[in-house]
DNA sequence: CCTACCGATCGGTAGG
DNA sequence: CCTACCGATCGGTAGG
């Protein structure tokens, strides 16, 4: 197993430590961002959170890094720009919501009845957007005008990938005719109405996840 | 009838007109909005079109000036600050979206089917969102978060009373079993599903608002 | 990752 | 409604 050097405080090392000496002056940087370990993904999540709490623009960075203990301008030590950062919460919100919905189908992808896999597929998008420290796809949802084009353009690729998930599942209700509306359109009426969610659902007070799972399948599922 | 002075060019009454005088300087203010006619609204929709475009926070009352050929100050002129100019492009909508709504079910309020008064609440509603030049309801749908806690509260009961008549509706469907989830949820739901398409429909392309209403129709009612 | 700083932009105002 | 302006804030950087 080999031995992670975490960088945590750069001043605990002893002089003399036999250890590999990590490179000095700035890493070297890949697609705008750099690799920490740690603190970047403090700054990640803070971002999200305060991205999500007061909109991207509302948040300056001076409040992600005091957030997380930093001085104005070390953020840019590991984001080359604010946008960088906005778009890495994104990407690995998509990422983590990807993983998320594949593990929900886990198993019996195949086997288990379209009902079953649309159900898992709507909870599993609830969790994705209400679950404990899921700030990522939130602000994905609220602040995708706030990309560049080509930022852009790579996030509707992800998204691309997580929707077409739903598209055989929903092919599958409409041939059984559990769902009598246009596939296509279904789907974005479907995620729509979930995604919405964020703006009204409260975990801690009302319905539960699960019962809203419940509403939304009794809603837009026929029982034949 | 009584000749409305419109201020369109000061300098173009003759100096010995009898028309009434309009008082010299700075017009009364009222709920931090001063009252001039065209030019007031002339902002209004201006900033509607730019709020919704490029987001409250990224534009700048001096792109807003721009847009209707002011200086860079003037707009101070009419509402007292950015927020207020904010609040009056959302209270408009919410006004407009109110009145469509109440047109829709004019004549057979209580006559028609349900199934008929929820088509109309849902084509007007999706009216409201991308009719020609409607964009002061997508803006608040948008940027609700930039608003005060007191404008907020306001807003929030403008639109109370914009769900509040689909309520009644509801619950017919409800009873007569074209609706199977809980009323609230599924009002819930349902305008989430609605007000998501600003983030994809595009008048210009793919269905139309007919056939957007006929999905809906389809993907939410039973068929009984 | 900190210190010290810069240039740009922005909401808003005084006075006319 | 224009002119001229101010104070504050912000993203970002050089150098260590």
């Amino acid at each position: 197993m080999i031995a992670l050097a975490l960088p945590i405080n750069p001043h605990s090392g002893s002089p003399t430590d036999l250890a590999p000496k990590r490179p000095r002056g700035r890493p070297r940087k890949t697609e705008g961002e750099r690799d920490d370990g740690n603190r970047r993904q403090e700054l990640l999540t803070a971002a999200a959170r305060l991205f999500r709490r007061q909109g991207f623009d509302a948040t300056s960075t001076r409040d992600i890094a005091a957030a997380v203990g930093m001085h104005s301008g070390s953020p840019f030590y590991h984001f080359k720009s604010k946008d960088a950062l906005l778009f890495a919460v994104m990407e690995e919100g998509m990422h983590a919501a990807i993983e998320r919905q594949a593990r929900a189908l886990q198993g019996d992808a195949s086997a288990a009845a379209p009902r079953v896999q649309i159900r898992r597929l709507i909870r599993a998008h609830f969790d994705t957007l209400h679950g404990p420290g899921n700030d990522f796809v939130p602000v994905m949802l609220y602040e995708h005008r706030s990309l560049s084009a080509r930022q852009r353009a790579s996030l509707d690729q992800l998204q691309m990938d997580y929707e077409s998930t739903w598209t055989p599942v929903l092919d599958a209700l409409h041939a059984s005719g559990h769902l009598r509306a246009p596939v296509k359109l279904s789907r974005l009426l479907i995620l729509g109405a979930l995604n919405w969610s964020v703006q009204w659902f409260d975990r801690k007070k009302g319905a539960s996840l699960d019962e809203l799972t419940d509403a939304a399948m009794a809603l837009f599922l026929k029982e034949c």
